[in-house]
DNA sequence: GTGCTTGCAAACGTTTTGCAGACTC
DNA sequence: GAGTCTGCAAAACGTTTGCAAGCAC
């Protein structure tokens, strides 16, 4: 089981630059690194959905001999800070981005397309589970699956 | 990404016995073997979310011999035939289960509790995914994560 | 100088695969 | 006898960990 985040960032105090979630770090006992430096550009450069191996890629054109595990140990303190959710969006390796852009996603098992989930879609489905079940939804950690309109005709 | 099943057993045709499926099999060019035979005697005997080592496990109280590897290729052949779907549960290893008993799940990320979501639940995304993206979703395949009451208060 | 962070190598747990022999039909 | 299925060993995959050296503060 997910340890609950040692510390969210709360809501309007999203960091909004690599230099923030640095003093943000540094803030909680930790050091500002080149390789945090770089691996947090390249989150906050990229679109979202990037896979730990994609972003030791990135991270490997600036700085060649950073290793993929500190990628993975580098990832996982920023989660614990909140700055950066992961999301499982089917199969294979699980996708990290800002905790400032989460969202749902729907997956077609079929052909893999990867559908932005508008809010409203999961609003409902909230809304029943936490009445009926007292359940809280995370929509965000786990894709939903299916079949995309083009694959289910 | 999955390939579609070769062959999905209609509504009103699900096999109701391990005889019933290995008739099946055959009629596919497959064959009937002791493995084969005592692993669906564990799948219909089981009360659902097996993972492949527990169903080893079971079978090899029975036979000893039966490897892992056999168990996987005889999931994966009767998933093909549309007599077993498999679920995640969350991280972990995926849980086998004979398709006519096919449910949604919720988990508790915190705790790790599985909840079987009331079918109405799915009802109104199902429905919303289905007239808005032309997205037909799968509840089955991946589990809602969340908070379950308990730890969620 | 304290102690957090890193590179490396090796392990992890789950699942898949290549192969030669054994079995079902 | 043709062709499927099996046990075994080994690999694949994404991820985690132990360790000693290196760096930020």
């Amino acid at each position: 089981m997910s340890k609950p985040a040692a510390s969210v960032a709360p809501p309007g105090t999203a960091p909004r630059s690599a230099d923030d979630v640095l003093a943000l770090l540094r803030a909680s006992g930790g050091r500002a690194t080149p390789s945090r430096r770089i691996l947090l550009d390249a989150l906050f450069e990229s679109e979202g959905h990037c896979t730990a191996e994609e972003l030791a890629a990135a991270v490997q054109r600036r700085a060649p001999d950073v290793h993929l595990s500190t990628i993975y140990r580098n990832l996982e303190e920023l989660q614990r800070l909140g700055v950066i959710v992961h999301s499982h969006l089917g199969h294979g390796p699980a996708t990290y981005h800002l905790a400032s852009t989460a969202h749902a996603h729907l997956i077609c098992e079929e052909c893999g397309v990867t559908i932005e989930a508008p809010g409203e879609l999961l609003r409902g489905l909230a809304k029943a589970a936490k009445e009926k079940l007292g359940f809280v939804i995370d929509p965000y950690h786990f894709a939903i699956q299916g079949r995309c309109a083009r694959c289910s005709s």
